[in-house]
DNA sequence: CCCATAATTCATCGCATGATGAATTTCGGG
DNA sequence: CCCGAAATTCATCATGCGATGAATTATGGG
């Protein structure tokens, strides 16, 4: 049995990298990870990830694609209306999380902590894409203020059930949750001062 | 004049280093912070810091002692009742991470975030020495999770406003953020489901 | 004023990393 | 059924890392 050339069959081994790659920046972050990690993982040599990707921050960019779409997700929670929007954000957010999606989004975060290109990229992004859009939809005063504000209610869930996962947060319902913190968004999206 | 050896006149070399690491653990966190460059920022040899702090992870625990002792500011904020404690958890949680203290916790949030062992530590001490003393004192079902809660839109304030640094959020004073946050923070330790 | 000790730098080691290029094997269209 | 292209591994390079130990210089108590 030779150990080097081409394998038998064809194989599926470019998504198999991106998968080991998702949970190693998923769970160490970029600069931590290691090339060699991610290809123990994925059972292949690691020069096979650069002849896939080129280097690691191509296969890092080609892991971590942003794995939902603003300017879908931002609308459709919109539609039914103002009332009933926190919650329905809050509960949006968890499973989103809480799906196979979640995977690239905890190595975003833990990129963004230890890399300030990361942090400008995505603050970029979001501050246009996402809270751009729903600061457009609120009917109140300082409204990007207020979008920000929401914001920071659900990065600081994720932080603590996703990255330092502390309980009993990191083990509640995605509903319950809902039911907790819908409120508290709903009232920074549209409540009085 | 010499390039080795003791330098002339008594030198808070220590301090410098620490100050250094401090600055420098906070930009990259634990994993990505190099011994190397603490050593150029203190403008010093490297290996002076192995002779001061043994390694890199002495420097880092010398560096980053947790800068505020929960034991006194707990009861404290808890002194005045029940009502406008989640204004007065705001307010001191956003000074304290404006001051020189927001140094070392910057360093820390980097660090939890790129290392399980960093973010085991600090999820203990955290739900012992703050969330515990803090969920003694709610008088309300589920204290556990409501001062989890709690802390979760702080943090998140903090990630917005220290890491991310997304506007208005970054720029906003104390206080205003205590208005805006404080009802909500309120809410969770002490309003109704 | 001497000398043990502390402060500081330098040279260097071993290791892990990301990347590259050559070698080997299989696939699939003509 | 053959041969170019794709897939895969191996050997290797240069680099930057943390750590160590020896060398050098200043300090301060006796």
């Amino acid at each position: 049995m030779p150990r080097t050339g081409r394998r038998a069959g064809n194989s599926d081994t470019r998504q198999v990298i991106l998968e080991a790659a998702r949970a190693h920046f998923g769970k160490v972050g970029y600069e931590a990870a290691t090339v060699r990690r991610i290809g123990v993982d994925a059972g292949v040599d690691p020069a096979l990830i650069a002849h896939y990707f080129g280097s690691k921050e191509g296969v890092f960019i080609a892991a971590v694609e942003f794995p939902a779409d603003p300017a879908e997700f931002i609308p459709r929670l919109l539609a039914p209306g103002i009332e009933g929007l926190g919650e329905r954000l809050v509960r949006f957010f968890v499973e989103t999380w809480d799906s196979p999606a979640g995977s690239p989004m905890l190595a975003i975060v833990r990129s963004v902590v230890s890399s300030e290109a990361a942090a400008t990229a995505l603050r970029e992004f979001v501050t246009r894409e996402v809270l751009g859009r729903l600061a457009a939809a609120i009917d109140a005063d300082q409204p990007q203020l207020r979008a920000t504000l929401a914001a920071s209610q659900l990065v600081g869930l994720a932080m603590l059930r996703y990255v330092v996962r502390v309980e009993p947060l990191a083990s509640a319902k995605a509903q319950e949750l809902a039911t907790w913190l819908g409120p508290n968004v709903q009232r920074q999206l549209t409540g009085h001062v």
